[in-house]
RNA sequence: GCCGAUAUAGCACAGCAGGUAGUGCACUUCACUCGUAAUGAAGGGGUCAUCGGUUCGAAUCCGAUUAUCGGCUCCA
């Protein structure tokens, strides 16, 4: 396939490189402009990239776009994809484009060339009777775009600014073979069976209630998969020196004053009065660790001071920007905060990087790392965030993490970094986090004796592993598609009775199952082995323990696993062991 | 919040030139007591999201509200 650059130089190249791909779908994307120009002249273009999967184009359209419309113009990209219209760049002087586009009415594009430098060479591509601005490259000809697909229509803000015009944005995908875009949508099918919506639903996970949007609420299974990440965070953070607390869900106004919340976070913070004093439930832990940390003098010998904190959060979020158990408005947060010296910092920072690094790899997941910097709305002095972004910075260098800046991201109280972690089929979610704060302990007036007597500052560092355990459960739920590893699952066993006369005997061995720590239930159901087969592993319970007649004689159970069948028969004490094993090596 | 779409039984869906609701699974009961992914039969269950409008008559047409979905913005 050949692509072509501004410059009309040409490269060959196959679909498979990325490069090649990016120029493929930026044509379709202006395949896209043209048949919605052809159909609708009246219609202003604003912008078109490829993105990662795909490409869309921004546009303002005279009427509501909907679904029928979508149609409509998938059609006349058929059309122009027939017609091979070949595509050429060249260049026009500034006033020569500024009247190309006035001419059009194309407010957007005027915008944009506005935008370029006063002397930049400025390029156009055309196909047929459509031209526009653009620094390309582009494939030759629309002829080699075979399939395609119009996959939605949503808004978006001209230059993503919510204070500027909603545009209609239409996603597309593209590729040289028919065979390729039944192979994409079929993968699009995959993800939407792997959503933790559908699967917490068909486990009984979770469930949202319409009288508590973005408040979710856990069913019995959920509660019991919440509680092993619960029981596993506390066994990793009790070896590694944390002191767990409790702070109050809801706090007075004025520590929110005193922290910076009521100031620079209260547009998400729900709020309330008691006897005509306002109060504010916590949007984050930290100010509540505060208190902790303040309750007493401190010493340097208790540095640095581990506060964990399975703390719940309420934030006000927008509605429509919920989303299951990844965007919610109640979560719990494992969150710890940590008080110490400044030369403790490097250590600390990396210490907690290593626990995030040892708990990602329980769950198979891989990660990368982003640091951000300073945002606008922020407090404290210059000095103080290059320091702190410094240490960041210190502390990955040194144990050779590699990380992606991100600018202006931070907190508004100090730099942080994130660890975003990947699942199975390849897409990542911000969860872990590391935040240097020299900002709130001098809000706070935190302090401690050092060694030589005299009073000074801590650092505090707030942290999470996790994120959220409510994200978390939903990452894990699409990580695994439901089928959790055994030490995860809700039921670990189902005791399957074959029937009426071994219902006792079924009975039993669960007993003895839950007696040794198994978590267990029994199917004694007058239904075909067959049919109880199904629904357990529909279920996606790991294990299933089938008895008869056969095992009541010899003492044993049948046993089948989930992903890999029959395994045969065993005692029970064997069975155990095994699952033991199992557990035991994760 | 914004743009677009959707809302019918616990779940998945059908019904829509407007004439007051159906299918499958699930549930209950009965029969069967069964050997590794669906035994058969009978029965119960819905103010068609909510409120309002048009109409002799609305699940169906129109409007508002709420929730949800795909995005944008924002974020753990």
């Amino acid at each position: 396939m050949k692509v072509i650059y501004r410059d009309n130089e040409v490269r060959e190249g196959s679909f498979e490189e990325a490069w090649v791909k990016e120029a493929f779908w930026h044509t379709t994307a202006h395949v896209l402009a043209q048949a919605v120009k052809r159909l609708y002249p009246d219609t202003k273009c604003a912008i078109g990239p490829a993105i990662e999967q795909g490409f869309y184009y921004d546009f303002e359209f005279s009427f509501p776009f909907g679904d029928e419309h979508r149609k409509a113009v998938e059609e006349e990209m058929r059309k122009i994809v027939k017609e091979s219209l070949s595509l050429n760049a060249y260049e026009v002087s500034r006033e020569e484009a500024v009247r190309y586009m006035r001419e059009r009415e194309e407010s957007y594009k005027l915008s944009l060339i506005d935008d370029l430098p006063k002397d930049a060479a400025i390029s156009f591509y055309r196909q047929g009777e459509y031209a526009e601005f653009c620094a390309g490259p582009h494939i030759s000809n629309t002829c080699h775009i075979k399939a395609f697909q119009l996959l939605s229509i949503a808004g978006a803000y001209w230059r993503g600014d919510e204070k500027n015009r909603m545009l209609t944005r239409i996603y597309g995908i593209s590729f040289p073979k028919a065979s390729e875009l039944e192979q994409f949508l079929k993968m699009r099918e995959e993800i939407k069976l792997r959503d933790h919506r559908k699967i917490g639903k068909e486990l009984g996970i979770f469930m949202l209630a319409k009288q508590g949007p973005g408040f979710p609420i856990f069913l019995p299974k959920g509660m019991v998969l919440k509680n092993i990440l619960i029981d596993y965070w506390r066994e990793v953070h009790s070896r590694e020196g944390y002191m767990e607390i409790s702070t109050p869900i809801m706090l007075e106004r004025t520590l929110w004053e005193t922290s910076g919340h009521w100031e620079h976070y209260r547009e998400n913070m729900y709020t309330t009065e008691i006897e005509g004093v306002d109060f504010a439930i916590k949007p984050m832990s930290c100010p509540g660790g505060m208190l902790v940390y303040q309750s007493a003098p401190r010493s340097y010998r208790e540095l640095p001071m581990r506060l964990g904190e399975l703390g719940i959060c309420h934030r006000y979020e927008k509605s429509g920007q919920l989303h299951g158990l990844m965007r919610v408005r109640a979560f719990t947060q494992d969150d710890a905060h940590i008080f110490m010296t400044e030369e403790q910092m490097i250590p600390e920072i990396q210490n907690v990087a290593r626990l995030i690094d040892e708990v990602y790899s329980r769950f198979g997941f891989s990660y990368h790392v982003e640091l951000s910097t300073r945002p606008d709305d922020s407090i404290g002095s210059d000095e103080e965030w290059e320091q702190a972004t410094k240490a960041l910075q210190e502390a990955m260098d040194a144990i050779h993490v590699a990380y992606k800046i991100n600018e202006g991201d931070g907190a508004f109280y100090g730099p942080k970094l994130d660890f975003h972690l990947q699942d199975s089929i390849g897409r990542t979610w911000q969860c872990g986090t590391i935040q240097l704060d020299f900002q709130l302990p001098r809000r706070f007036g935190a302090e401690y004796t050092g060694e030589d007597g005299k009073t000074r500052r801590p650092v505090m560092i707030h942290r999470v592993l996790f994120g959220s355990i409510e994200r978390f459960i939903g990452i894990l739920l699409e990580h695994y598609a439901g089928k959790f590893p055994l030490w995860l699952a809700p039921v670990q066993v189902k005791v399957l009775s074959l029937a009426k006369r071994s219902n006792e005997y079924a009975k039993e061995v669960a007993d003895e199952l839950s007696r040794m720590g198994i978590r267990c239930e029994t199917d004694e159901r007058s239904e075909k082995i067959g049919f109880k087969i199904r629904e357990a592993q529909l279920d996606k319970v790991p294990y299933m323990a089938i008895v008869g007649q056969n095992e009541i004689d010899a003492q044993t159970v049948s046993v089948r696993k989930r992903d890999g069948g029959d395994l045969g028969s065993m005692t029970v004490e064997q069975f155990a062991g095994l699952l033991r094993q199992e557990i035991r090596t994760r």
